[in-house]
DNA sequence: AAAACATATTGACAATCGTCAATATGTTGA
DNA sequence: TCAACATATTGACGATTGTCAATATGTTTT
């Protein structure tokens, strides 16, 4: 597993049009040119750009399928760099996962 | 209460010398100065332009005293904005603050 | 092997950003 | 009011970034 520090990933996540792919990228399997056409307006290698900002910072899994390469979104990534700038910005307040919850009681 | 969009939150804390201020301030409040000596080479001009990015991201809180003014982090700021990122990013993973546990129960 | 398709890379350009020196603004105390 | 101090703003500069057109790489199919 690798760690992403708290500046890659801010840096990661610092732009608009990235942040729309991630969106798009967040709950299903998306190959290239999927992701070129429901984002309408940007070019293909801007798109593969901002694939490999995401790719380089862990934030997404990549997988071939033929010509085709499929990108989703690490949710687990995404929580554990969120979990991180929490813990160092927001240490007064800390947060555990609802699915532990029933662990607790 | 300011409400602080994903890109602008994580645009304000994509560097490391903002990161490193937000560090100083997390648990106290420093005056300007105080900040300049503490992250020693950095120059004041460079110093309140990086607390005007904070401020305007609704991420720092100030106070004047006398010629001074003080900044300190604002924790819950922040944990609003990553629980904003948790649920846009990371749907999957729900976490809630620890503090509300015993309301659970 | 060649053609067709999907994605990645390169090169260029404008825009944004981080930084500092110089200066302006604002506050206190003599 | 004036001098001293603290912070903010301005202007300039190099570095980084987002974007696209053109091209290269890789994969499948004929």
């Amino acid at each position: 597993m690798m760690i992403t520090d708290p500046v890659t990933f801010a840096k990661a996540i610092a732009d608009d049009t990235r942040q729309q792919v991630m969106n798009l990228l967040c709950c299903e399997w998306l190959c290239v040119s999927d992701i070129v056409e429901r984002m309408g307006g940007v070019s293909q290698p801007t798109i593969s750009h901002h694939l490999a900002v995401l790719r380089e910072a862990g934030l997404v899994n990549t997988r071939r399928d033929g010509k085709q390469v499929f990108y989703s979104l690490d949710q687990e990534a995404v929580a554990v760099c969120c979990g991180t700038l929490l813990q160092r910005f927001a240490p007064g307040r800390q947060y555990i996962p609802v699915s532990q919850i029933e662990l607790v009681g």
